[in-house]
DNA sequence: TTTATATTGGATATTATTGTCCACTATTTA
DNA sequence: TAAATAGTGGACAATAATATCCAATATAAA
C-alpha cells in the first residue's frame, strides 16, 4: 500500500506526537528505537518530515525532534502519506496505466476508484493526535 | 497497491480472457503489445499463471496462450493477485508490523481492515470474464 | 570560546524488483 | 524426419528502494 519509508514515517510521526504530548522532544535515536527502523534511514525520513512542515527538528544539545501540541489535531495521515509517497496513492492507476481516467479507464477503473475513494477519506480524516494518544493508553503498538 | 509484475498479470489475463471469448489464442508477442509491457518480462509472469492454472500454455507452431472459455467466470480477481504477489495485500498490516492483530493492532490497524476488507471483497467478487466483456465493447483499456 | 551533542547532507552500499538474453524443449507441418 | 514456431528456464543486467557511513553544521551549556 504504502512504500517502507512512508510506514516508517507515519509510525515515527505517532511516537513523536505522543512525546510531544507529554512535553518530550526526542532524539533519532529515541524514535527508531520506539519504532525499530534503521536509524539512519529514519533520519532521512524524518528530514522529509521536517521539510514538510509535519514535525520540527532541533539541533544541538536538548534537541531532538517534536510537534507542536497546538497544531497536532491539523495533523492528518493523509499529509504524511503525501509528504513522502507523494500522490501516487490516490491518482495513480490500480493496473499502472499512465493515462486512465474516467474517460479512458482500466477495466478495474470503477471498482478500484470505490477502494480508493474510501481510503482517501480514512487518510483525511484521521489525525496524528488521536492515533497518539491510543497509543499512549496502551491500545496499540509501533514495532514487531 | 500491486506489484508492477501483478499489474501486467492482471492486464494480461484480461487480454488473453477477451481473445479466448472470440476463440483465439494469442502469442506472448501479441500479450506484450496488447498491453504494452516488455515481453521477456511478461513471459514470466505468464509462467507463474500458467503454473497456477489461472491460464493454458500450449508450445509449437499453433501454440499460444489461452483461458477455458467455460471456467471464465470462476476466475476472480483475487486468483491472479494472489498467484503473483501473495497474500500481503490481504494480510500485511499497513504499517509493516510484522506481528499486527485485533490483539496487538498498529495504530491505524481498525482503518485499515475497513479498506482491505473492501479490496477483499471486491477482489473476490470481480470475475475476469466481466473485465474482459468490457474491454472487448471498447469500454475499457489495457495500455498507455 | 571550547566542548559535547544532535541533526544534516552527500556519498556509498545492499537488496529486491524489474527487465533482458539466449540456449533448450516441445510440437506442428511439410 | 527436417524445419519452423512458440513457450520454458536459467543466468545475467539495470533500476529503484532500502539502508549505511561519515564529515559538516548548528546549538546549548560549561
Amino acid at each position: 500500500m504504502f512504500s517502507k519509508a512512508c510506514e516508517y514515517g507515519i509510525r515515527a510521526s505517532i511516537f513523536i506526537a505522543e512525546q510531544s504530548l507529554l512535553d518530550r522532544k526526542v532524539s533519532l535515536k529515541d524514535v527508531a528505537e520506539a519504532i525499530e527502523s534503521p536509524s539512519a534511514y529514519t533520519s532521512k525520513i524524518l528530514q522529509r518530515l521536517s521539510k514538510s512542515n509535519i514535525i520540527n527538528s532541533d539541533k544541538g544539545p536538548t534537541g531532538g525532534f517534536s510537534m507542536d501540541k497546538s497544531e497536532l489535531e491539523k495533523v492528518k495521515l493523509s499529509s504524511i502519506v503525501y509528504a513522502i509517497d507523494g500522490d501516487t496513492v490516490y491518482n495513480g492507476c490500480g493496473l499502472g496505466l499512465k493515462r486512465c481516467n474516467a474517460d479512458k479507464p482500466c477495466p478495474v477503473h470503477n471498482q478500484f476508484k470505490v477502494i480508493r475513494d474510501e481510503l482517501k477519506k480514512m487518510l483525511e480524516t484521521t489525525t496524528v493526535k488521536t492515533l497518539a494518544m491510543d497509543f499512549e493508553k496502551g491500545l496499540t503498538f509501533l514495532k514487531r
